[in-house]
Order: C-alpha cells, then sequence, then structure tokens
DNA sequence: CGAGTAGTTGACGATTGTCAAGATGGGTGG
DNA sequence: CCACCCATCTTGACAATCGTCAACTACTCG
C-alpha cells in the first residue's frame, strides 16, 4: 500500500492515450481530446499479486475494471467454498459489467498472475457517456459484445462435447493473445487444470485427459501451463462441426 | 400486411403509458412526460402468428423488441438445419440487445403463439437516451440484466444436473409468470418438450423422461403443455442444492 | 378419417464424472 | 544449494448419468 513516487509517476505515463491497450479497451474510436476526457476519471493502475481481490461478490458496485497488464479470473462462490468460473479476462477486457444492474458485484474478481488493473468510476462514466455520444454507444456496445459472448459460451455449455470445449478455449485464447501481439501458436496458460475445468464444465481428469490426447494426435504439445498449438486448422474443424445430437430437426 | 382503421386505433391505445407491462418493461422508472416521448418512437405492436419471425439471424440491426403479449424464442441457427435455443421471453421482456455490437441480428426470433411485438428503434432511442439519463442509466441496468441472466445460464448449464435444470426451468417460468399477474403454479408451456430440452442441453427423451419421475414423486402434474407445480419449496430445494462435484476444492 | 408430428417409454451404450493412486515440480526452510 | 513437502497434474479403473435408437401412443390438423 506504500505510494512512492515511482509508482505515481508511472501512473501519470499510464495515461489512456499512451497505452498500447487503446484500441482494445474503452477509448477505442473515441477522439483524442475526448481520450483526454476519459482519461481525467480512469485511476491510475493499481498493481496486485496472485490471488489478490479486484473486488467480491456482495460488494457494492462501484467501478468498472480494466485489465492492463496480466490475467483476471471472475467467478461466483457458491455455497460451501465451491465456486463457478465465469471467465478469464486478458488485457484490455472490461470486467464488472454484470454489477450495473443491481449496483453489487454478482461476482468476483480476482488476478492469476501479478497484474496492473485500471478503475473507472462508473458514476463518473456515465455522466461523461451523457456528454460524448460516441462513448455513449461505445458503452452500449461492449455490453452488448458481453452478452454476445455469453452466447457462445452458453451453446459451448450446452451443445458441445469436452473435446469440442478444450478446443474452442484454447482457440479462444489463441485469437485474443494473437491480438495483443503474441504468439498465437506458443503461450503460457495463467490458470489452473481445475479452473479450465471448471470455466469449460469438465471434470479435472477430463481437462488433463483431453490435454495428452491432443499431444498424442499431433495438434499440440503442452508441458503444464506452457502449450504450443500445433495445428490451428484441426482445431478450428473441431469446434466448427455440429454440435452434439444436430441430426435433422424440425420444431416448427 | 393489411392496415386496417381498426389496427390502427388500436395501435394508439397501446400506448407506453397505457400498457400494462409499464413496470417491466422500458418505461420503468421514468416520469409520465418522459414516458410520453418514448411513446413516440415505440411503433405499434405487431401482430404475428406461430412461426412469424420478429428477425433473422444475420439481417440489419435496426430496433429492440419488446413482446407486448405471447411469448417468443430466440436461437441460434446452426448448420445443416440444426438450431440452439437462446431463450424464452414474456411480455416485457427485451430481445435484440446482443446485436447492437456488429449493428446485425446475431440470433433469430420467432414466436411460440399468437403474439403482439412492439418495436423500437435503436438509433432513436439513443438520440432519446442522450436527453433523458434516466433512461440511458436504464439501458444500462437492462443490458446488465441481460449479462447477469446469462451469467445464470452458465452456471445451469456447466454445473448442474439434468433435473436441476428443468426444477430451475420451471421455476423461473413460475416466477416470471407471476410476477405478470398469473398463477405461479398452474400455466400452459408455449414450448414444445424439444425447444426445451434443446434449452437446457438435454435429450427430448430426458426432458420427457423428467417430467415424469417428477409426477411420480409429486412435484408436479403435467398434461401436455399444462403443468401444475405442486411443491414450489421441494422445487426450490432441488436447484439450490450445491452443484454437481462441489466437494472441498481449493483453487488458489 | 387419415397422416404426420409430438410425446412417452424401454433398452442399450458412450461420454464423462468419481475415486484412488502415483508422478511431477515448485517453493520453502534449513 | 539441496531436500523435503505439498499442491497440481496425470493416469487408471469403475460407475452413472444421459444420449441414442427404436417402437409405440396420442394429439392435432387438414
Amino acid at each position: 500500500m506504500t505510494e512512492s513516487k515511482v509508482i505515481s509517476f508511472e501512473a501519470l505515463r499510464v495515461a489512456c492515450k499512451n497505452c498500447s491497450l487503446a484500441t482494445l479497451c474503452l477509448p477505442m474510436g473515441l477522439t483524442t481530446d475526448d481520450v483526454e476526457r476519459l482519461d481525467d476519471i480512469v485511476k491510475r493502475a493499481r498493481p496486485l499479486h496472485r490471488g489478490d481481490h479486484v473486488f467480491r461478490n456482495g460488494e457494492r458496485f462501484h467501478s468498472l475494471y480494466v485489465v492492463k497488464t496480466g490475467s483476471v479470473k471472475t467467478y461466483a462462490p457458491s455455497t460451501e467454498g465451491g465456486e463457478h468460473v465465469l471467465g478469464f479476462h486478458l488485457p484490455g477486457e472490461l470486467i464488472g459489467l454484470d454489477a450495473i444492474e443491481k449496483e453489487v458485484h454478482v461476482c468476483s474478481a480476482t488476478v492469476l498472475e501479478t497484474s496492473a488493473i485500471c478503475e473507472v468510476p462508473f458514476s463518473r462514466l456515465v455522466a461523461l457517456s451523457g456528454r460524448i455520444p460516441s462513448l455513449q454507444h461505445h458503452i452500449y456496445r461492449l455490453l452488448s459484445k458481453e452478452i454476445g459472448h455469453d452466447t457462445e459460451m452458453l451453446l459451448l455449455l450446452g451443445k458441445k462435447s469436452a473435446e469440442e470445449r478444450l478446443a474452442a478455449f484454447l482457440l479462444s485464447m489463441s485469437k485474443r493473445l494473437h491480438k495483443r501481439g503474441l504468439s498465437p501458436t506458443d503461450f503460457y496458460l495463467s490458470m489452473s487444470r481445475h479452473e479450465i475445468g471448471n470455466y469449460l464444465g469438465l471434470a479435472v481428469e477430463t481437462v488433463s485427459r483431453l490435454f495428452t490426447r491432443f499431444q498424442d494426435e499431433g495438434l499440440l504439445k503442452v508441458d503444464r501451463k506452457h502449450v504450443e498449438l500445433l495445428d490451428l486448422e484441426a482445431m478450428e474443424a473441431l469446434v466448427a462441426r455440429a454440435p452434439v445430437g444436430d441430426r435433422r430437426q424440425r420444431m416448427s
């Protein structure tokens, strides 16, 4: 909690306008002028360490958060210590959108590795969006995008086999990392097998077995957290194939 | 497509301010004045018949739609005729929110029974929301609510057994119908077993078997589409119980 | 009244979860 | 710097839920 000169100085430098994530994050599509006004309300990146919480289920909602560096896991704690992993979030991704309705956080967010998080006070963002139509519209789009993403997950969990789920997960990571300038075929997973399984609705053991099977089939090479995708096309083919039980079904 | 005097007259009468759904729908929390301005942009309810589409996957996005009477199914058509049912929508519920991002409808919406649908041109809604802060905030909340709902479904599909899924579905219908002034324990389902199964990620046969099992256990009485819930408490207990495979799991 | 669709029920099998044991590796303290 | 320890991961054997296939019934609609 020490707030040295160095960190403050750093915080000034990581203004949105200088941020490499500008095209992925909130400022997307804003004018230089508007981005500066956005900068005024965004609180400096907070450095958090593995296991630290960005917010917790039940806390009053004040701000949205953007991952600046590192990665974040959102999850819904269930009774008796269990949890349901809702998502993994990479730099530029916005979290906390589900809390707007009830003004209370309905899930928790914890960082998977040392991470920097930007805080965007929501009431100030709303006020600003009232004066900047393009920002207002952009927020609508971001919320809509989140809905679209959830919809995809619904299909994944409702209709796809274990194999297809893991392949879809790996491809999703691949694409998102690629957008951030990293290798789409060679990366480190910041989450555990357990978390992956929980997220995909599978047992840890199933995830583990699938990793080895994929490796045996030459789709990838895996060593602990390190994954190398060797055949992106084959994986795409895996996830694109018709859902389980999709024979001729007329339900008019 | 005939547009008789009678229908026009009717359309005038079903203005938002007279609508019994006002507390469920967009106008929630607006002043009388603001509701009248909203009325100006809402196009009259369109009467549609079973199987008619409100919009289709791939169409350009222009409007949001509100179910006024009847019920609507949203679904994502998959390749080769299959489909993935995304949701069932009752009066007062808003559909099309997932299309805002790409400005293209990413799912299709079809009515399950004769239904009236209100059309809300989105660009006009956005313009209006720019002038009415409470409307703008309300739209944020609606979008956030949709995310919250999807999140619940994610948990249902990812962690719950067939039994729990069907119980949760029936209770959801029960609560939503109750909010609309109908019986929470005695209602008709407007969707087929096939559609229920598809929505819940289950085979038709499983849904059918569960209905009979629930009936045998005295939880409900079912005759085709007609359902009578006999023991709401027991059903609540069913869905509230800890998810599948939720033993002591530490995943720090 | 006939035909086709929706729903139900039974038998069977496959995918995936559960339980259990062992392997691997990172972190910590001596 | 090494060794131990514990969490994570892997692998195997088994079980259960749920999907698939098939046959049959019962509506509904023309």
